[in-house]
DNA sequence: CCAAAAGTGTTGGGTTTACACCCATGT
DNA sequence: ACATGGGTGTAAACCCAACACTTTTGG
């Protein structure tokens, strides 16, 4: 039994609007053809995040990982034809901004529009999919989707791309901005052909994930102020 | 190098106040005498959640589990003495009413107040209290603390004690009522010696989690009406 | 009738969406 | 000037906590 492999979601907010993963065409026996995610076995001597966060530096190329978190434990002893793999699932997000080069046999994939993949990697990209939108909503996750500096119509489109649907910048302008994610870098950026005001750039606070809304329902007394004291642990 | 193990966190919200968790009393070499969770190896044909049901089952009786969830994985390379051994940790839930028989050597520990534990176990443990006051707040959850049929009162009890803090009556009553997931059953209590007002008896519109507070601060155009189509994935 | 416990009404604060309106720039 | 984006003001909806008040029972 081969103790542990971890595959890797490393997705992208992609300009155009779509959310993508970068998957590689297995070359091997089974599922030969098919898509895979990244990753490999684990060492005797790393943590699994260690471990992803090494496959994927080694085998293509990504070293720029903006934020990585676990996602679980596959383990059906038939997920893979064999012996049974025991593998770890992991996110992994690089800002828009940066385009790694990735070997001939990989390639970015519209998290929306899965070729076939091989195992059960369709069903970890999925998982990983919805974490994130999940995490769109009460962290701060969209600085690992960002580049360093961004106009608020740009941040928009990240928004819309993972999430699946139109979010209006009004509204993501005000809702970071509040929760204070979000900081104005006092620079702007130059109008396109067609004219229009100079959008303002901003920058996310933090460059680690926080939990930015807290949404106990039943909380605590709540001694301070603010949308205040509702508490709660961050979920994974 | 081993190759998985399965702590689990089975707690239950007692009755006095406090959230409880089954721990073990090592009788074996590394960290003998110390608390540890119930768990044991990963058999190649089964995946991990079949094998803590069986481990819980086996060890310490506990059959009646109304909830399981994955946690994660730990995997550092010194966590325990020796080879390295990966665990993939679990949560799991019993209801309040029900008093497994356990073996001479476990027993249920506060987890406020948790005794030496071996490994990585307190870790766990408080990971997982973490956990469940989080999905205490938006989703059913509680369902798997509760007994069949409950008060309000009683069920405030649990909930207290899970979340370390004093919830109200009133409002517990209003937001799970709100969300669906309560339902009277019709029935009611009788009062105790002291008097008062017979209290109505509830039961959890389902006996599976869900998620019951979607909580997508950018949230999809919205159709429909309720609290609405605020949508989001389940976090697990 | 009084105390005790349960349940309902109401108010106020906080957050978010939607939409109208003003601002700055290129042609 | 006008079109094109960008940004702010404001109103309506919603949710939740706190607290007062009513209901129902035992002594």
């Amino acid at each position: 039994m081969r103790c542990a492999t971890h595959p890797g979601v490393v997705a992208s907010g992609d300009e155009p609007t779509t959310l993508r993963v970068l998957l590689w065409r297995r070359a091997l026996d089974p599922h030969i053809g098919r898509w895979s995610l990244p990753g490999g076995r684990l060492r005797p001597d790393e943590d699994v995040e260690h471990s992803i966060r090494r496959q994927l530096a080694e085998k293509v190329d990504v070293k720029t990982l903006a934020h990585v978190e676990q996602l679980g434990v596959f383990s059906a002893p038939a997920r893979v034809p064999g012996p049974r793999v025991v593998a770890t699932a992991f996110l992994g997000l690089i800002p828009s901004d940066v385009d790694p080069v990735v070997p001939e046999d990989t390639s970015w994939h519209d998290v929306g529009d899965l070729p076939r993949t091989a195992f059960d990697h369709q069903e970890i990209v999925l998982h990983a999919r919805d974490r994130l939108r999940a995490k769109l909503s009460y962290t701060n996750v969209g600085f690992a989707l960002a580049p360093a500096e961004f106009t608020v119509s740009a941040l928009r489109q990240l928004y819309s791309a993972a999430l699946g649907y139109r979010v209006a910048a009004t509204n993501l302008q005000r809702v970071l901005t509040r929760r204070g994610a979000l900081v104005p870098t006092g620079r702007t950026a130059s109008p396109g052909r067609s004219g229009g005001r100079p959008a303002a750039l901003y920058r996310f606070a933090h460059r680690d994930m926080r939990v930015t809304d807290p949404f106990a329902v039943f909380r605590p007394p709540a001694p301070a102020a603010g949308r205040g004291s509702r508490t709660r642990g961050g979920t994974a």
